[in-house]
DNA sequence: CTAATTAATCGCTCCTTACC
DNA sequence: GGTAAGGAGCGATTAATTAG
């Protein structure tokens, strides 16, 4: 028995929908703080939340909506029922993917540089220790510093061009990325449009049917 | 009503980040 | 280098909800 512990505090769908609202809207997945302004702006006195509490019931409701895309999947290509709450998990899935590609392709860019680093200071290093007696005839001051220069214009230009078509590449990949986002997007509101449409269409024959009795 | 299931809380640990 | 601070996730425990 454990008496500090705080009473349980449930979500009802209402809440889950202006939580996912704030999510979407907030973006906490890039900025972590924003959990805690979630959470201030979700909180009422009769319903109090922390940073952690909301942060664990996105995950949770996501955890959720995953099962059940995968089991609709399975029972051969159920669709989704399209609702502002699907939607809105949907739009934070692809917000946390795309933070975890940002995060992945910059820790990848940082292990190439590094190495790139490491590759050409060795071998400066290896030109400038010096070398056998018998290749002497050389001045070795002169040797090296030749190759020193050498060495770091090339280290220069690799550097530049490298940098070049990395930024070339990473600008149309973001092309792509925002030019599918959109897409999604677009495709889900019209989903959402022709539902409503059927629905309004649906009242009004209900509406005749009634009428006419 | 009780048993089973689902959800919330919390302690702990791991990771990242900032600072020395 | 290391280490303090804070975020995040995991798992055990407990509470609430639902099924039977």
């Amino acid at each position: 028995m454990n008496f500090d512990r705080k009473k349980q505090i449930r979500f009802k769908n209402d809440d889950d929908i202006r939580l996912l609202r704030e999510v979407v809207a907030r973006n906490p997945i890039k900025n972590k703080n924003k959990w805690t302004e979630v959470a201030a702006v979700l909180s009422t006195p009769m319903f109090v939340l922390d940073a952690r509490r909301v942060r664990e019931r996105t995950n949770l409701l996501i955890e959720q909506h995953k099962r059940e895309n995968r089991e609709n999947l399975k029972k051969s290509g159920v669709d989704e029922d399209v609702t502002e709450r699907t939607t809105l998990l949907d739009e934070i899935m692809e917000l946390k993917e795309e933070e975890e590609r940002e995060k992945k392709e910059e820790k990848e860019k940082k292990e190439k540089s590094e190495n790139l680093g490491k590759e050409i200071r060795k071998r400066a290093l290896e030109c400038l220790t010096p070398k056998k007696d018998d290749e002497s005839d050389i001045p070795k001051r002169r040797y090296s510093q030749t190759y020193l220069v050498d060495y770091l214009k090339e280290k220069s230009e690799m550097e530049i061009a490298t940098k070049r078509t990395e930024l070339e590449l990473r600008k149309e990949e973001l092309r792509l990325q925002k030019a599918q986002f959109d897409l999604d997007r677009e495709e889900r509101l019209q989903r959402m449009e022709v539902e409503k449409q059927e629905k309004i269409a649906f009242m009004d024959l209900l509406k005749k049917l009634t009428n006419n009795k």
